[in-house]
DNA sequence: TGCATAATTGACAACGTTGTCATATTTTAT
DNA sequence: ATAAAATATGACAACGTTGTCAATTATGCA
């Protein structure tokens, strides 16, 4: 049946109470009883029953808040902040939010999960990490959080955000278009409510102007990180009198509508045309030509601002808690799509 | 702050009991009691404590255990899970499996997910619920669950199970190839600890009898639901002195790494090469050329399996239950792949 | 050894809810 | 109008845990 601390106090003989200070390490007992109390423990196979915890106000609980439609960046996410959570017995809620909502209607939405499941705090991602006006409003709150942004230097709250320097990662990629030759890059942007968007915009601006190359307005154009805004965009700039020779696209969804797009164009990718993307999803290893794209651990990352999160909530204040900023620069992942194929022997 | 159910009931004047009745909608009190107990609930905003609740015994947890490493799959069913749970004011604990543990070490995990959360029944996807030694297991343990499983005919356990008939759809997917004169049908599987993998076997195996084809088994090869194993296998028996026509692949992925091996064989598809898949995942449209794939309605199964479960463990047994047979048959989805493209007007 | 102090252990309340049972109120039947 | 029955309401325990504080035991020092 279930195990509670009473039937292991009764097993090693002694009061529940000491059975509590073993099992959260309070220290004062001596070690005599914490043996008989650990092997009880094990005997019966007792595990504390979070329900109770929770009840009695020290909620070993975190929320996942997101409106990522991405699915593969949402399971690593997940699985990242899981690791963290059963590492340090906390459960998690995870909480989808409709993608369209305004911020004023997500907060409601957070809040009421927080007080129903005694939430302790949330981890938050892209782009609810990035809504001042969301942030401002759990700040309000007393809402504890800790976030992943997109950023080229440590924000303003670094203590408890971990940031992604896409602007970095993007100008390497540009460069390694450049190092190709290519000097008519266009540059296919994602959703305009991520930073990361204008983030690896900027860095492709950088590379460009390093290089001493105007940035060409009819070459860069706003959409979605989706496959259909990468086709239609591609579809639209392949078609100019002047067509780019290389494409970058703000991630790798974008990157395959352009491939798609180039095939039914005949283009041919990447003798024609180069292309490159973002995110490493696991498709863009699988598309023809592979994928020249940009690797974030999110699992990883996201693990990572669980731990703060947790260290956060946890109230052990100060001694441990890191004060550094939390900075990660994507890997560049340089594949078929923007390399010319060498020739066979 | 905080609002308990103490609050609202000083507000409306009344015992927290009457509250509790109300909340819970128990009957037994007077429509006047009922309306003061119901605008102090809005007025105070009150959300019932869920920690509280389930110390109490009256779990509102269920648990989705899942070891499928299909990021989409995973994602589509926990947002129907969620729908429902949300619907029934049900929390969800989510538990990932390592793909590779063996029955016992799951079923221990699921075990002491149960106690440590309370949770008080689970949703089962494949290959977990496919498995009859932890089926049996979580019986003997008296865990409830519903599960989602492959099959063609209603299991045993039809109250609470929703199968889906893949056998039914493969078999039309391979009528719809031999429709296209194709004669030699190459079959990829996938996980043969998939019940899907054997009765889409199943349903191709059929429809060739039925056409009086024999089944050629040097074009039925083993492998599993990963790009990896379609590109090989696809490689493989491409490269055979009387190669097939068309392949009907277990799933999308299989597919996606056939379409690649044709490409990098020259084989162009679907001219010579007449490709399909299966599940419709959303790279399926973005494939050149999109996959002629069968499309089933995970969300809304994962939701209705979730709505079984909750039924079964909320204790209002026999009236509303609902015990007919809960069976899906994916929908063919034709593309490309597996059609000539019609010449242009 | 005896006393003061520190370390260890335990009794009990509290968290917010639901279930059980007793009490107060209303309705029905005579 | 009154007793009996039915209904509505409330007091209190219980769920399994942690926090507070008192009681017990061990330790150090003269």
């Amino acid at each position: 049946m279930k195990v509670t601390i009473k039937d292991v106090a009764e097993l090693a003989g002694v009061s529940f109470k000491t059975v509590s200070r073993v099992v959260n390490q309070e220290g004062g007992v001596k070690a005599e009883m914490r043996e008989k109390v650990q092997s009880a423990i094990e005997k019966l196979n007792y595990q504390p029953n979070l329900s109770a915890r929770r009840l009695r106000g020290k909620s070993a609980t975190i929320g996942f808040i997101y409106n990522n439609p991405n699915s593969n960046y949402v399971i690593t996410m997940l699985h990242g902040i899981l690791a963290a959570a059963r590492a340090n017995a906390y459960e998690l809620v995870v909480h989808p939010c409709e993608t369209e909502s305004d911020p004023a209607a997500i907060v409601e939405e957070i809040v009421a999960l927080t007080r129903r499941s005694m939430v302790a705090g949330l981890v938050l991602t892209p782009p609810i990490s990035e809504n001042p006006e969301i942030l401002a409003k759990l700040d309000a709150a007393e809402i504890p959080y800790s976030r992943i942004v997109s950023s080229s230097i440590p924000p303003a709250d670094a203590a408890r955000t971990i940031y992604i320097d896409d602007r970095q990662a993007a100008y390497q990629i540009t460069q390694h278009l450049l190092a190709q030759k290519h000097e008519r890059i266009c540059f296919l942007n994602g959703d305009p409510e991520h930073m990361s968007s204008g983030e690896r915009l900027e860095g492709y601006k950088q590379a460009l102007q390093e290089h001493k190359l105007a940035v060409d307005e009819s070459l860069v154009l706003e959409g979605h990180y989706t496959f259909e805004s990468g086709m239609e965009r591609a579809q639209q700039v392949l078609s100019q009198d002047e067509p780019p020779t290389a494409i970058f696209a703000c991630n790798d969804e974008i990157a395959a509508g352009a491939l798609f797009a180039a095939r039914m164009q005949g283009v041919r990718v990447p003798e024609q045309l180069a292309i490159a993307g973002f995110e490493d999803s696991p498709f863009s290893r699988q598309t023809w030509p592979s994928l020249t794209t940009a690797k974030q651990p999110m699992d990883e990352i996201a693990q990572h601002a669980t731990e703060i999160l947790i260290g956060l909530v946890s109230g052990e204040d100060g001694d441990e808690t890191d004060y550094s900023a939390h900075g990660y620069l994507p890997e560049i992942i340089v594949r078929e799509s923007s390399t010319h194929i060498n020739k066979q022997p």
